[in-house]
DNA sequence: AGCACGCACCCTTCAGCGAA
DNA sequence: TTCGCTGAAGGGTGCGTGCT
């Protein structure tokens, strides 16, 4: 392994001096803990590569002591990754020791690596260059195996077991938690064994995310108020109170499931899932206004139909043409209830980007003044809405906290639920899943900190 | 829009085989 | 002889595509 350190930075390591005296073959072939003794070209194009572990010494399994006396030495073929564009056969002389302790019931044993553990056919690092692939590059699984020679179970158990060294949720400081839900599958029909009724099932998942830095903490099945509360009650008390603000869609089952676990924290509404409640108002009352007017649904011709992605875009961010285009839709007297509407969204738009309690507070009146010069039941609907969640609209204003990255880790999961064609077991898209978004979170983080030692060069 | 089809992938099962 | 890693085989599923 590579070591920046040199006599000039600072003393010599223990690995430095191993680095010093390894050969130049074991250097460059550089499986960890090993050395290369022969290699040789193969007549069909690969390489054989003998190599013995460097430790001549071996704690027993068993017992603990350590045995320097090797019975008989055995040479395992094992995987491993190509070098220089080649494949390689390895070949290890494995040495089998005999256990140094008497009354040790155990006679023999053989030895074990960080490279090659227990029973290993393959290398650790063939193993996760696999995982790499899969939960890096998004490589499914299926292309993993031909372009590693690995079976399909062995890469797959290898990312689960990779998945269980992810921290524990309760080992992650939090302050913002998000929690957000998606549909992993298509509506199943399924006929109940006992009423002999089909019931329609929806397969849903709920995602837990580190609000701040999109980290995936936890999925769980389901978007009920239990499945919430039972994911935040198996976390420990002490991280349960480092958290201050909860982040959630508009959803009543979220947040009662917040309010009876953690009945102090401050709950904040996803503003983007507000904004999108005005835009479907909008979009209602311009069917609505459609069909009254012209008797059927609007087609390209119709100016409001043609210009209904207009209407949906931020009004402060409209071009000039763009917005002329719209005053002209708005000129119709036939469509003077969409220009309200209209009006009604772009306020709550102006509320939701208020940054202090004063101005989300002046902001609310402009808009409920908004709804009153509106009059239409659509509008009303909205306007309750905004009353019913306008506590966690002002916690919003006041931290900011949003399901930001809780949707963007949701894309992730629905590429991976693309890649996989359908996943059917759970656990394995749940290892997927957390496996891929620890990844990144560890890239995101690793990326700014080189940024900055540029910076100082 | 509805449908059929095939691809690409997941996942289970099972047997071979080498290590213990 | 037993254990369990590993790979092959084949069924199952979702999605894109092209046709009507």
């Amino acid at each position: 392994m590579f070591q920046p350190t040199g006599p000039h930075l600072s003393l010599p390591t223990a690995s430095s001096v191993i680095d010093a005296v390894r050969d130049p073959t074991s250097v460059v072939f550089n499986l960890d803990g090993y050395q290369v003794l022969a290699a040789c070209d193969l007549p069909l194009g690969g390489r054989r590569v003998s190599a013995v572990a460097n430790s001549v010494e071996a704690a027993c399994p068993d017992c603990g002591v350590v045995s320097t006396r090797v019975h008989q030495r055995t040479r395992q073929k094992v995987k491993d990754l190509g070098v220089g564009g080649k494949d390689i056969e390895l070949v290890i002389i494995k040495p089998r020791f005999l256990c140094a302790e008497a009354a040790c019931a155990r006679r023999t044993f053989t030895q074990v690596t960080d490279q090659l553990p227990f029973r290993a056919r393959c290398t650790a690092r063939l193993k996760a260059a696999a995982v790499e692939a899969v939960l890096d590059e998004g490589m499914p699984i299926w292309r993993t195996c031909a372009r590693y020679q690995l079976g399909w179970a062995t890469i797959n158990t290898a990312v689960t077991a990779d998945a269980l060294t992810i921290p524990a949720p309760d080992m992650v400081p939090v302050r913002a938690l998000g929690i957000d839900e998606h549909r992993f599958a298509r509506a199943k029909w399924f006929k109940h064994p006992e009423t002999a009724q089909w019931c329609r099932v929806e397969p849903w998942m709920s995602t837990f995310v580190d609000a701040d830095t999109g980290h995936i903490l936890g999925v769980v099945d389901g978007r009920s108020s239990a499945n919430i509360t039972r994911w935040l009650k198996q976390r420990s008390q002490a991280w349960l109170e480092q958290l201050q603000v909860v982040a959630i869609d508009p959803s009543s089952a979220f947040r009662n499931a917040v309010r009876q676990v953690l009945p102090a924290v401050e709950i904040s509404v996803d503003h983007w899932h507000v904004v999108r409640l005005g835009n479907q108002m909008l979009t209602e009352v311009r069917q609505r206004v459609t069909r009254e007017v012209l008797g059927r649904r609007g087609r390209k011709e119709d100016s409001v139909w043609a210009h209904r992605m207009l209407l949906l875009r931020a009004g402060d961010r409209l071009t000039d043409a763009g917005l002329h285009r719209l005053e002209q839709v708005f000129d119709d007297e036939d469509y003077e209830q969409v220009a309200a509407a209209w009006a009604v969204k772009e306020r709550l738009r102006a509320l939701l980007a208020a940054r202090d309690i004063p101005a989300v507070q002046n902001a609310r009146i402009d808009f409920e003044m908004a709804v009153a010069a509106a009059d239409m039941a659509e509008t009303d609907k909205l306007a309750a809405t905004v009353a019913k969640w306008w506590t966690e609209i002002k916690v919003f204003v006041r931290t900011q906290v949003t399901n930001a990255r809780t949707e963007s880790a949701n894309t992730g999961i629905k590429q991976i639920k693309r890649t996989g064609r359908g996943f059917r077991n759970q656990k394995n898209y749940q290892s997927r899943i957390l496996g891929t978004s620890v990844r990144q979170t560890r890239r995101r983080r690793r990326i700014p900190h080189q940024q900055g030692l540029h910076a100082q060069r």
